[in-house]
DNA sequence: GTTTGACTTCGAGCACGCTCTAAGGGCGAC
DNA sequence: GTCGCCCTTAGAGCGTGCTCGAAGTCAAAC
């Protein structure tokens, strides 16, 4: 499928998929008789992927040292469980820090609401 | 108290400190004899609560229209209000996506679990 | 055959939120 | 008095993650 395409179903824009290929972050995908990009469902899951690990809050590095041991091979596979090991005791932590804020939050607005 | 004070105990840096009064994040603080900033208390929990909405993703913009705001007076009171409203459903639809993408890192590392 | 339009590469530019530097002032310790 | 240190202001610089522009290619539409 055309980058357009790709980016419609990825919801990034086809500046970010050029630039997320130029950083290594997605191999270099097929392209057709034009030298035009032709992605595939498989990286599509693959986009799919980095966006959640994005919206979590993975730093772009991180996701391109993934990238590199899932491009070096199965013997990374440890390494790789590791890194996800890691990231979602960050993400769950986040989680408890922003659910602490929502309850400051809400004490500020009731005062709002009692005073008002 | 001195900026260093002020720093370590809000957790910001004294150029952090500088730069959000410069941008009107923070009021003109106090300056005592020599020319240097002088906080105090009240000061502190402002920053307490400009740390916690900035922890929970309010950009600097916003932050800076509600202290605008507060400056204004009581009659604000109700705008500032459903800013916070809003900003809280921000962050609660932010922990229900961080929630769900938790569950589908927990799946993909039970994944690597099974096949290492 | 020329216009249109989507694609290519590559490098520059931008928004955000700091972070640091330069140049200078003032005060205490020696 | 001079060294050291912390402060001041104003403005430049930086890291991150895009986002855009320039210059050129190619194929289909008219």
């Amino acid at each position: 499928m055309t980058i357009q395409e790709a980016a419609r179903r990825s919801g990034l824009s086809a500046h970010t998929l050029r630039y997320y290929e130029r950083i290594g972050l997605i191999h270099a995908v097929d392209r057709n008789g034009r030298g035009h990009r032709d992605y595939d469902e498989r990286d599509l899951e693959w986009l799919a992927f980095l966006t959640r690990l994005r919206s979590t809050g993975m730093s772009i590095a991180d996701m391109c040292r993934y990238a590199q041991l899932l491009r070096a091979g199965a013997h990374t596979a440890e390494e790789r469980r590791r890194m996800l090991e890691r990231h979602r005791e960050k993400v769950a932590a986040r989680i408890a820090e922003l659910t602490q804020d929502l309850s400051a939050l809400d004490y500020k607005i009731k005062t709002y609401r009692e005073t008002t």
